[in-house]
DNA sequence: GTCGGCCTAGGTAGATCTCCCTAGCCGCGT
DNA sequence: ACGCGGCTAGGGAGATCTACCTAGGCCGAC
């Protein structure tokens, strides 16, 4: 093992450092925006629109998203809905001149972290920024701990996952090698290499990794 | 065992039915909300203050609160407080004649179902409470399931709780033995007994139970 | 004081899992 | 054609788990 050197890509050698992420047409404001989370040593990404921060988009991104609800062409409400269908998993703030209850409530039904009606104090807006980014933290370990299983388990070939899944249910070699229609040596062969690459020096280990995939 | 003459509680032979609760101080609004359920077959129960929603409630109530965010006494979003104090499930919908916008974030931010600014339309109500009913359907069966494996898990004595801890992490027999100072043998019976009380068919079985419970 | 539950333990036997050796067949890409 | 990986399989040794028999000390309840 260890030989990566034939590996595609160069497999995310550095993570981003959590930012935060201003999605707003308003020129002025934005501006006013970064400085201020400069001001306190947060790290700024600015876009004027929707489709702007979509193109900067990754599923790995860490932070969290300062948004505008209203803005030409795609608003923050669509954004949001767009970025739940790609998996996103950066908290939202959003933020708005001219709402009202119900948009606030649709956005938090949608999952926005929180709410914000302008005018805001710095203060205010500062506080929302920070309790955003715990979440996204909160959020990022068990994220990565799925993805890495989830990545280790469609390594195994489909018989391996077949022997698997019946061993994770609680089946015995036997029965497994018999509900297969193959032989008991072949079932331990397939469980070992199972249990290998998934990592787990236990049964107890294989069954946890199978919870968090949810089988 | 089967020996329960002795239990103290009658311990719910019958389940309530799902309802709607629903608490103001308007005498009038309540018996308008009473009837326009009663309209659509729901089943009501309607109190004027929360601290009579209080002394009605008990942690197996299913269905969903209709609250009224602005009370004498106790507040809507101060009983939602409480509430989530006492581990209750029930989804709550606010409705409010003179909510803001931070309020709704706020109840939301708690964890309300929904939050709804009078006035509101009948099918609107009634559209949100069904969403809150279907929400509250959903998180009952994982809540029953956590509240039996806790049940059978507290019944465990403490030497089989602390051999079930090691078991589900993977620890053979031998190693348990000598983790806990007794003989491999003793670590086999109450292994055994766990598995028995736990309704465990499997370790698989057991680890799945350890895993609702946290450990 | 007796009864029952809990924790402890030995012996034996059988089922089960794990790991070592071996090896054939098939499909895919070079 | 050749190699490689996936799937299949047998035999055997040793570790591990499970189930059956037994039994003693301790402690709280009736």
């Amino acid at each position: 093992m260890s030989d990566d050197t034939a590996s595609g890509k160069p497999d995310s050698g550095e993570e981003e450092a959590p930012r935060v992420f201003i999605v707003d047409d308003d020129e002025g404001f934005r501006d006013s925006m970064v400085m201020l989370c400069d001001s306190v040593g947060l790290e700024t990404e600015a876009f004027a629109s929707a489709a702007e921060f979509l193109r900067r988009f990754s599923p790995e991104m860490r932070g969290c998203l300062l948004l505008d609800v209203r803005m030409p062409g795609m608003s923050g409400l669509e954004l949001q809905q767009e970025l739940s269908r790609r998996n996103s998993r950066v908290p939202i703030v959003f933020m708005t001149g001219h709402g009202d209850i119900p948009m606030a409530v649709a956005a938090m039904k949608a999952g926005a972290a929180d709410f914000l009606s302008k005018p805001f104090s710095h203060q205010e807006l500062l506080d929302r920024i920070h309790r955003a980014l715990r979440i996204g933290e909160r959020e990022e370990e068990p994220r990565r701990r799925e993805a890495e299983v989830r990545e280790a388990y469609e390594r195994l070939t489909p018989r391996e996952q077949d022997v698997m899944h019946l061993v994770v249910q609680g089946a015995a070699n036997k029965v497994i090698a018999s509900r297969l229609g193959i032989s008991q040596r072949t079932v331990e062969i397939h469980r070992a290499h199972a249990m290998e690459k998934m990592e787990a020096d236990s049964l107890a280990d294989l069954v946890r990794s199978a919870v968090v995939l949810g089988l």
